[in-house]
DNA sequence: GCCGTTTTCGGCCCGACTGTTTTCAGTCG
């Protein structure tokens, strides 16, 4: 199996950590760094690229060292440079730069004044109270180190986009009550819209500082008080969540939301843009000498700089300040540009509400139309629909649109992909439909290429419309199948299908670049919900968001046709 | 190690907070 490019830029992020720790020169170490960057998010694996002959080096942040460096990856699944980094310095003191307070130079003075190789070299150290004796460390950092070194993994912890509401709303909510406070913000990768948020940074206007800075620490959730200054504080909250609130001066409003919207590399792209006017850019605004020229609103900042304004959920360095310099930023999908959901349950199968209880609700949102897409007899856990049934089904969706006003219910049905590329359902049922909704349910460990041709083999068949949750991945729980996925791309955009980005926020899948890629191959994207009760036919905000982040415009976006035109793109 | 519309050498983002100091280096975002 081919190297995926997050384990690339893993390998990239390792190696840098190690040489930080060996007092490298800082600048290569960020070169990895970025170059890691750039390959997490690239919409292409370098697998493929490599395969294709492609010059690596004419990716951002990527020399030609780098791009020598991604070959042996892609060839070997291994770098030596790592090895023999590992070699000089153990690769446990890697763990180490996650303990607070520990940076690289002081995991570098342990390892060399104490002889510290492994993290239970660490613990017994700190124990025996050896860490207070060296120079520039005391009681504080060895308590820390003996509180949170059993609890260091390499997994990053990331929440889930649900969860990270549940708990930004009540706390928003709560700084909102604060007498003195103006504006409350939730910036960072939450505002980027991220599909997980690892901690919540959350900005703050108000008249009266230190009271406004008292009370959030001492907000019900709080655990522990990492760290509390005038203008900044970082708390734990009771759910493990990291928060970290900005007190910033009104003047500074826009300057501090896009600093601390980030993403970092958008963050220093557009500071070097300032840099290279003569201008210095920082989250208190853009200053020309000494005079700030820019800082109320973000608007302001971009404008100071000669870009135009890009949306959050553009910031991540994978060209959008190009696009904005060259004025060719897409005009994002929004909540308005949609017209209906191509993928629901109901009572039928796995849903919980019934035909007339989800076109009600379908209404409510002002939709034309709901696909009726339940489960097809393969899934019987989920009481899949045989051809019988899903043909009392379709009358049943028939005489319900004969008295429904402003909806059209379309009769679908989310058909198994069986494993030798099958539908589950015969074609003289499945013609019947106004579009079927196809998807892989089992047998997810296939090799890439089988787990390729069964979905091509499944396309080839005429009545395939719509690619559902296109790598089954599941955030947190289960890793995408394997799968071509640009290979899947381009045969559908050539047959005439089409591929969803499932909105529900466990799935978002389509993932951010796979967006990018279908915008890039000209393929149309249908935003669903995959909703199982009325209530989550509202999942379709994460979807779009996921989009923005994937740079789709309405166009993009098949859902976002009028019932006429969605219709007229389902002919195959 | 990367990068270039002043460049192939000489730059590379920047401020707040902490702990351990006694004026600041290291860490963090």
């Amino acid at each position: 199996m081919s190297i995926h490019n997050s384990e690339i830029a893993d390998t990239f992020e390792k190696l840098a950590d190690l040489l930080e720790i060996e007092n490298a020169n800082p600048f290569r170490v960020r070169a990895y760094r970025n170059a890691a960057l750039t390959i997490r998010g690239h919409a292409r694996s370098m697998a493929e690229l490599v395969a294709e002959g492609e010059d690596l080096s004419k990716l951002p942040a990527v020399g030609k060292d780098l791009a020598a460096k991604i070959h042996t990856l892609v060839k070997t699944g291994e770098l030596p440079a790592l090895k023999q980094a590992e070699a000089r310095t153990p690769g446990a003191l890697r763990l180490m730069l996650k303990i607070d307070g520990l940076g690289p130079k002081r995991v570098r003075t342990l390892h060399q004044v104490l002889k510290i190789r492994s993290l239970r070299d660490l613990e017994r150290a700190a124990l025996n109270g050896r860490v207070r004796s060296v120079p520039g460390f005391g009681a504080k950092t060895e308590a820390r180190i003996i509180d949170q070194i059993g609890q260091l993994s390499e997994v990053e912890t990331r929440s889930g986009r649900l969860v990270a509401e549940e708990i930004a709303q009540p706390l928003v909510a709560y700084l909102q009550t604060i007498r003195g406070v103006k504006q409350v913000t939730l910036a960072g990768s939450y505002r980027r819209r991220r599909d997980s948020v690892g901690d919540l940074d959350i900005l703050v206007t108000a008249t009266r500082n230190a009271a406004v800075m008292q009370r959030f620490v001492a907000y019900d959730e709080v655990v522990d008080v990492i760290a509390q200054g005038r203008t900044r504080a970082t708390v734990r909250l009771h759910s493990g969540m990291q928060v970290d609130l900005r007190l910033v001066p009104q003047v500074s409003y826009g300057a501090a939301l896009h600093y601390f919207t980030g993403s970092k590399a958008h963050n220093i792209a557009v500071r070097r843009i300032a840099m290279d006017r003569g201008l210095k850019l920082n989250e208190y605004g853009v200053f020309k000498d000494e005079k700030r020229i820019a800082g109320r609103t973000e608007q302001e900042i971009f404008a100071a700089v000669g870009l135009p304004y890009i949306e959050p959920e553009m910031r991540e360095n994978r060209g959008e300040i190009e696009a904005a310099r060259q004025d060719r930023l897409p005009l994002l999908v929004c909540g308005k540009d949609i017209r209906g959901d191509l993928h629901c349950h109901t009572k039928a199968s796995d849903g919980h509400d019934s035909l007339e209880e989800m076109a009600g609700a379908a209404r409510a949102k002002g939709y034309e139309y709901l696909a009726v897409s339940d489960h097809s007899r393969r899934v019987t856990v989920a009481h899949g629909l045989d051809a019988t049934r899903l043909a009392q089904q379709i009358d049943a969706i028939d005489r319900l649109n004969e008295t429904l006003e402003g909806l059209v219910l379309l009769k679908a049905c989310e058909v198994d992909i069986l494993d030798n590329g099958k539908l589950d359902l015969p074609d003289s049922i499945l013609a019947r439909l106004d579009l079927t909704v196809c998807a892989v349910h089992y047998k997810f460990a296939l090799s890439r290429q089988r787990q390729t041709e069964r979905i091509l083999r499944a396309m080839d068949n005429p009545n395939f419309n719509v690619l559902a949750h296109p790598t089954g991945r599941l955030i947190n729980q289960r890793n995408p199948y394997e799968v071509d996925l640009e290979r899947l791309m381009r045969a559908a955009r050539e047959n005439g299908c089409f591929m969803e980005l499932n909105a529900h926020p466990d799935r978002l899948d389509l993932t951010d670049e796979a967006c990018l890629m279908a915008r890039e191959i000209g393929l149309k994207v249908a935003i669903s919900t995959d909703a199982h009760s009325t209530s989550s036919l509202d999942f379709m905000r994460f979807g779009i968001d996921q989009a923005r982040r994937g740079w789709l415009s309405a166009n993009d976006v098949l859902n976002t046709r009028s019932l006429k035109a969605l219709r007229r793109l389902l002919r195959r």
